[in-house]
DNA sequence: GATCCAGTCTGAATCGATACAGAGGCTAAC
DNA sequence: GTTAGCCTCTGTATCGATTCAGACTGGATC
């Protein structure tokens, strides 16, 4: 077993307080016993106080929880959500802070208890699908956390870093319509929660539960609304699970059939790069020419020379991990609103004359 | 205050031994009693059992720790470190266990601080360069690890997974060898603990205090010295900071000396690429023809059409964590070497002539 | 009717530290 | 010669749960 503090005081002959302070406040003790403790420390191998029981005694972790709400995988595989955790990384680094990484079991109630179960001073809730659930959970646990997606019903007092999500897709759907394209198609992730992969009816864009694919379809919708092109005359594509083949396939079909779309408007570049994917799949004789629009601006989007949103990635990780950590005293600064750009490249032009 | 258990037990009037087991133990209470106290928990608003509280007791956290012995920033640049924790992730996901990354401020004194100091059941150790100091931290605190690098004095009972990087650097200078390259630039990050970007010089291999890094120059060295060109005759670039800016900054004024070399073999693809970086860099008419190299098979990669060593990132990750998580039986099982291959691309070809 | 047993629940001990008020000694100031 | 105040160090209460041996109840068994 391993000796405990009380066995360094016993060793050293002084109170147990008097150990904890030689590792915890120095000050609090003369520098002769100081060395004497830890000299005994080392001696009787005591590795310094146990985490764990200075945690609670002291009331806090030391630690911040980055929630995924969805598969933990989905952090190291979506190349956002990775920039997204490097500026969250960034952020604890500075705070010597550490971060733990939750994975959610499947079904509500077992991640419920995984939530409840993470020893964590806060989070960062990187909303992927449906998160209110999880929100639910922190708050009932008092803790404090920063929200990614923007929310109907938040707290006066509930952090939040984000873009505006309408907006910024209506500038990439604008520039689209700006070509000339009205036959379009719309390709999300997680439109609807249990939807299959493929084109999908729906009555209208409100319909969509999540806030973050919503307030994007909304915007496409709002650009091509203004040019004539209403709801009913999108084409809305569902690609469970926000991966490059997923897309591809989720795509494939539309484009063989009568009056197949001139463009594509995807919610995320990891679904445009897959839509990408699939022309590229095509024999060149076939293959139909197709402006796509992404939307992050991850690194790969410019090698691919896909036109689309830019959202500052790292830039969103540190914020929202700065505003857990130190927290601004004006709750308006506590929602913080990040820039975006529509950046132009190659992957959109005008409608091919036919 | 949130409320705690106690005041739960006293809310229905039971012992608090008896809530405990309605959290943690359903069959040690009727389901009647049980429902009981779980609708007062929820109208006290009562979180669940504090996981710290909780973890004290019990004597395990229910997290493991993931540690990059360098910035944590290391672990979301660099892809392969990326796949590594998307591996680890899977693993620890399967498990229900959490990923803990630990930040370790800069100063061993403060870092093995941190190390004391994580809440975890053991650690994932990712070596970037100088491990030894957490490694005796880990040992210390009696914690299980699983190491990824080659140690010398490791002892029985500790697990690693890696893979043979002598043998795998070899087979890739062996390629460029055999292509008729003869001088040879090898670049490596953390080639000395502080020694600047730039050609170094070193009276051998062995000079090289990071095993990894020893490794793949070792295996480099071999397959040269089998043509006759000895350590000597190589030029050692030394790049801190695997990056690729920080690697075409080393790289780059080499091929403005008189005999340039022809060929670069890079400890890793982002050196590799930083490589091709500087080479791109320069103006058309002046763009000697080197062969370059990598090690690693990052996704990049195969987009450069870089020549490197694959080595599985993922798999290593898994492993890692599974090794940690259920320890094999059998000690030799805890010692797995993972295959590597030499994957030709477009970045090596023969000697230009002139 | 005594015995056994399974199913429920309780109480005290325990996990390993930290916080805080205060005791004691010693120097400096008035 | 006090009084004040600083520097060290101690003792006790406390953080919020889990564990485990055992008490109690009621029904089945012989």
């Amino acid at each position: 077993m391993k000796p405990t503090l009380q066995a360094v005081a016993d060793a050293v002959g002084v109170s147990r307080s008097t150990v904890s302070n030689a590792y915890s406040r120095p000050d609090q003790l003369s520098a002769s016993l100081r060395e004497r403790i830890l000299d005994a420390a080392r001696q009787l191998g005591y590795p310094g106080p146990n985490p764990t029981a200075r945690s609670l005694r002291r009331g806090f972790v030391g630690s911040i929880g980055v929630l995924f709400t969805s598969q933990l995988s989905y952090a190291f595989t979506d190349p956002f959500a990775v920039r997204f955790l490097a500026g969250v990384g960034a952020a604890a680094e500075r705070h010597g802070t550490s971060l733990l990484l939750v994975p959610l079991p499947p079904g509500v109630t077992d991640a419920r208890r995984a939530v409840e179960n993470a020893a964590v001073d806060g989070f960062c809730v990187y909303c992927v699908a449906d998160e209110q659930w999880a929100l639910d959970v922190i708050r009932q646990r008092g803790l404090p956390f920063v929200s990614t997606a923007p929310r109907d019903n938040a707290g006066d007092d509930e952090r939040f870093v984000g873009i505006d999500e309408r907006a910024a897709a209506r500038s990439a759907a604008a520039h689209v319509a700006g070509l000339g394209h009205r036959r379009v198609a719309l390709l999300a992730d997680s439109v609807l929660p249990d939807a299959p992969a493929g084109p999908l009816a729906l009555a209208g864009v409100d319909q969509v539960p999540y806030p973050t694919t919503r307030g994007r379809l909304t915007g496409f919708a709002d650009a091509f609304a203004e040019v004539g092109v209403g709801w009913a005359e999108l084409t809305l594509v569902n690609a469970p699970g926000n991966n490059r083949p997923a897309a591809a396939a989720a795509i494939a079909g539309l484009f063989d059939q009568p009056a197949p779309p001139t463009a594509v408007l995807a919610g995320s570049d990891v679904l445009a790069l897959g839509v990408l994917d699939a022309l590229a799949a095509r024999p060149a004789h076939d293959r139909p020419i197709v402006s796509v629009t992404g939307f992050d601006d991850v690194p790969e989007a410019a090698a691919a020379g896909l036109t689309t949103v830019r959202q500052p990635a790292e830039e969103k990780g540190r914020i929202a991990a700065e505003l857990l950590l130190d927290p601004p005293a004006d709750a308006a600064a506590g929602h913080v609103l990040l820039p975006t750009a529509l950046v132009v490249r190659d992957s959109t032009g005008p409608v091919p004359r036919s």
